[in-house]
DNA sequence: GTCTATAAGGGGATAGAC
DNA sequence: GTCTATCCCCTTATAGAC
């Protein structure tokens, strides 16, 4: 047991145990605000030995901002279903940005303050790839609205709508919590949320299907 | 001009002064990223006598939030409008909600922030008081879906939905001034997004007018 | 009301033993 | 890899002169 892979699997271990304790506390506190020490004691070691797997707070922290990134992207593939309808690929699309904020809401939060924040940690290569990325989608759309398929509405604002619409449900799960009287957002309330937002944007629009 | 009047003009000056820049750099920094130093040198004075006028950060902040809470609450007069019809009713509501990402932008962070930390500074009070006036809007809304005049959909996601959709051109503005092109978003990007808003949420629900 | 000086504590980061 | 000890800066807040 003194191979090499031993030794990788327990830094592994630690690191996500760390990245994970960070998203928590990052999303609850923010940046500034989020101690080392606290996000240690979740994972369960010392600042020191934090410290010792991310060398600054700085660099843990973007590590935490570039996951939540990479899977945010991963809910922006609209145009990965060949062959459906614009209403199946919409519903697809909101359905997944819903459930990215019932499984990762800290993630989504951490987000949420670095862009209030204006993007001061976010590297201009994210920002290309999240650009990309949108910029297919919004191709998409606009090519349903020359075909006459939806309402000609501009397509950008669309997305700036369901993104709001969708992450609320993460970013502002305290204020919505106090709204339905729950101590905390259900399985149901997230279906609700799903089938709510697809039927006002998909009719909004004037999706034919 | 030694009179009572005069002093009271000048701390109330500077009181205005403070809470205005206090707003930018809460809404840019978060609470405890944003320095007392850099919220005096903004108003124009030294850190102690910035703590002079309010005699401590915490209570800076709450004065701040409780002054965004106001003014939000405000626009959330959705029956102050006897007589009109629902459509009329709703647009006046998503436009007027639109205007305070436009006029007050950094206000809308400093609450954002406020509640995706979990709302930790808000009182009581503040939550009663929002809550009260939701109440309102939603009985109204249910009495629309009674009459017919609007889809059954459930009350209080339509709201979640509006202050999201309506919001994120306040506290996402770096995100969407990236993917429209803009350095700082115009006043016509706002009536592009007050159409739009108005447009999808009133025919997604159904409204007839 | 405004200034200088300073107390007091928190928190990021490093050094070095084990 | 983990621990103890420590450095040092930043920031809130107070004391007291003017």
């Amino acid at each position: 047991m003194i191979r090499n892979g031993t030794k990788e699997t327990k830094r592994q271990h630690n690191e996500l145990h760390i990245l994970s304790a960070a998203e928590e506390i990052f999303a609850q506190h923010g940046y500034n605000g989020a101690p080392l020490e606290l996000i240690a004691e979740r994972a369960g070691l010392s600042k020191q030995n934090l410290l010792y797997y991310f060398p600054s707070k700085k660099l843990l922290y973007q590590k935490v901002l570039e996951s939540v990134l990479d899977n945010w992207l991963e809910f922006m593939a609209l145009l990965d279903q060949p062959g459906k309808d614009p209403a199946t690929k919409l519903e697809h699309y909101i359905r997944g940005k819903i459930e990215f904020s019932r499984t990762r809401p800290n993630g989504s939060k951490v987000y949420a303050n670095e862009i209030i924040s204006g993007a001061p940690h976010l590297s201009n290569e994210l920002k290309a790839r999240l650009l990309q990325h949108l910029e297919a989608d919004l191709k998409l759309v606009n090519v349903w609205i020359a075909e006459g398929q939806m309402d000609p509405i501009d397509p950008a604002h669309l997305f700036f709508m369901i993104w709001a619409a969708t992450q609320t449900y993460a970013d502002f799960s305290s204020q919505i919590e106090i709204v339905l009287g729950r101590s905390k957002l259900e399985a149901s309330d997230f279906e609700d949320a799903a089938k709510f937002v697809t039927h006002v944007i998909l009719k909004g629009i004037g999706i034919k299907n």
